[in-house]
DNA sequence: TTTCACATCTGAGCGCTGTACAGATATCTT
DNA sequence: AAGATATCTGTACAGCGCTCAGATGTGAAA
């Protein structure tokens, strides 16, 4: 931020505070869940005292921003994964799913995620222009499916259709109400994939019902 | 606000202090938001003492679920409501259309329904049996508008992908990013009804695209 | 090298929170 | 009239987000 002797901007007394204070809040909020995860608990866990945050971090919600934006980047990199991992004709399918399992196996990180959305009442500010967002990548998997590219609102509005679709199962698939239903077909994944392909958005072109 | 001479279960000092507690949060929570529903606050809005409410809730989420509890009440009578409004080709859609909007409108209170649902990672108890619930509504409407109720696990699918729809939409519509596809589409309606029939769950036969 | 400016961190403290508990008070039962 | 019990208050405690004055380390200027 100051000088420029070297490559890095050279931390001072800490290391690389900051840095510290966002992996020590993934690793409470992995090991005791968002409700544990204070200021005054991940100063601890980093070590410090619990003013020293603030030298790196307007507020708390700064930090958790944070921490949610290296969510939402390990969410896209996971997308981009699947998205050269199957190229066939249910790619949809496979984004749908993977965001799905990555909101499964990370509850507590996507939720912090989505506390920051809703704080901001934004998606990442680059969620529909960063060309690897997994918004833009659903966007243009769609288009590669065969939707129309010069109908933007139709290509938009499917998107967010698909997103919200998406968002709402992460939230719910692990409701107890549902447990019959992922026995009945054979575990959790099958119930994913089930109630994905009813949205009639993620597989290309069998209607809904 | 105190006394009631007439036929209630007879409350001792305050009159019927968890009515008044959850009136009180209510009208907290539209005011201030859900932050600043506080257990202390409700008590002081409600003119007792911090502790007072200890004496009809375990706790402050016992508190909460109870106002959670009857904003889902709400939500099923405007359901109810509007399937008997409209009785159309598109009661599906106005389902929809009314979930969201009740959401929309009662922001703060949507949150509180549904920070009680991921506490309790379920829905309300009864939204598959009460025939009244939302849920229901949604499922038996499918029926009536053409579903085969002989195959239950698709139709519970169907439901279930409405739902994760109609939430997910409830919960994003605000986005900063779709403010120009509301002025495209002539307002916020229109936009909700344009990304509810790219479901293809609520639009009774044309498939999504 | 000495000095200085400043980034960083600590410790104490404020007002808030949820919750516990002992004691006061009102109501119901006998 | 007396006792049991439900209800409410006052006080207290630990934890929270946040502020601020002061201590401490660091890089740049003299």
């Amino acid at each position: 931020m100051s000088q420029t002797k070297t490559v890095e901007p050279r931390p001072y007394h800490h290391g690389d505070l900051r840095r510290a204070l966002v992996d020590a809040a993934r690793r409470l909020l992995e090991a005791e869940g968002p409700s544990a995860l204070s200021l005054r608990a991940v100063a601890r866990e980093a070590g410090v005292s619990p003013a020293a945050p603030y030298h790196h971090f307007k507020d708390k919600s700064e930090l958790m921003d944070a921490v949610a934006q290296e969510g939402w980047e390990t969410l896209n990199a996971q997308m981009a994964e699947a998205k050269t991992r199957d190229a066939g004709p249910h790619q949809l399918t496979a984004l749908g799913i993977t965001y799905v399992c990555f909101a499964r196996e990370n509850p507590a990180l996507y939720r912090v995620m989505y506390d920051m959305v809703r704080e901001k009442e934004a998606l990442p500010e680059d969620a529909q222009s960063n060309k690897d967002s997994a918004y833009c990548m659903v966007r243009d998997t769609m288009v590669e499916r065969g939707a129309d590219p010069a109908a933007e609102t139709h290509l938009e509005l499917a998107t967010i259709a698909a997103w919200c679709g998406a968002h709402g199962l992460a939230e719910m698939a692990g409701f107890k109400q549902f447990e019959h239903l992922k026995e009945e077909l054979g575990g959790e994944r099958a119930f994913l994939d089930a109630v994905l392909s009813h949205m009639g958005l993620f597989a290309p072109k069998h209607g809904a019902c």
